[in-house]
DNA sequence: AAAGATCGCAACCGCGTGGGC
DNA sequence: CGCCCACGCGGTTGCGATCTT
């Protein structure tokens, strides 16, 4: 349910507007989220740029999985945050399909709470913030090639995630808007096989191409690098305005 | 069955950064 | 060079859902 409070239009989104920001970014595209929540209409309704990109990127991007983290996807998790801290947005970056914001959640309330089970059952001197992995997860691979390259997309493993876990689309729940706003079929795996490195930055990866902005000259920007990637989504060309 | 505790996640906030002018 | 704007990031909060007592 979503309780909605008039006066500020904060808290919870409601479907309708879901609709209006997903409408309206495939659209225009990623870019210029005052722009965008002007143009869509929840500008009025007291939504600002930022929580109109907060929304998509963490809530209403198609590219998304849903569901529970795999113990591969734990694992590289623990990995990388061994390496990087909470740098999220990085880790994020390493885990398509997920968010900083999801991953952050996940570690705040699984690995904080297992490292604190497993510091209380070992002995107390151990260090506490900067965990190291290797003693909190003593079946945790001393490496798995997190070594950038390997990573990137030479050892697979980050596809082997995604094939091997179709189910983990299965509670999507943007479903029922994207075929409401006749949304390309998302394929499965999202499209993010073929060990491309790319298919990381899935999140930043563009969904639309480059069409509306060019009837509106002063919202154009030059498409970055990653549009050229857009195919990796799926989405055809032919996707036309829904309001 | 009810109340309290805990969990899980969406959303907000403040700040830093980079690019354009 | 400095200012402004847009964007992204990390930390934190709010709150419904679920579990426990």
């Amino acid at each position: 349910m979503v309780t909605v409070r008039e006066e500020t239009r904060k808290g919870p989104w409601t479907e309708q507007e879901d609709l209006q920001l997903v409408c309206t970014v495939r659209l225009f595209g990623e870019r210029r989220w005052d722009f965008i929540a002007k143009v869509s209409g929840l500008r009025g309704l007291n939504r600002t740029g930022k929580s109109c990109r907060l929304r998509w990127v963490n809530y209403l991007h198609p590219g998304l999985k849903r569901g529970r983290m795999s113990p591969h996807e734990e694992r590289l998790i623990l990995e990388l945050h061994a390496r990087w801290g909470n740098r999220w947005s990085r880790i994020a970056r390493r885990l398509p399909g997920r968010t900083d914001n999801e991953i952050k959640n996940y570690w705040r309330t699984h690995m904080r709470k297992k490292a604190q089970e497993r510091k209380r059952n070992m002995s107390p001197s151990s260090s506490s913030s900067s965990l190291t992995y290797q003693s909190c997860y003593p079946d945790t691979p001393s490496t798995i090639g997190v070594e950038g390259q390997e990573l990137h997309g030479g050892s697979g493993c980050i596809t082997s995630i995604l094939k091997g876990n179709p189910s983990d689309m299965d509670a999507y729940p943007m479903d029922q808007i994207w075929m409401e706003i006749e949304a390309p079929e998302v394929p499965s795996g999202m499209g993010l096989d073929g060990g491309n490195d790319n298919a990381c930055s899935s999140l930043t990866a563009p969904l639309l191409p480059p069409t509306a902005w060019d009837y509106y000259p002063e919202a154009c920007w030059k498409m970055d690098e990653e549009i050229k990637m857009a195919p990796q989504f799926g989405y055809s060309e032919g996707v036309g305005p829904c309001f």
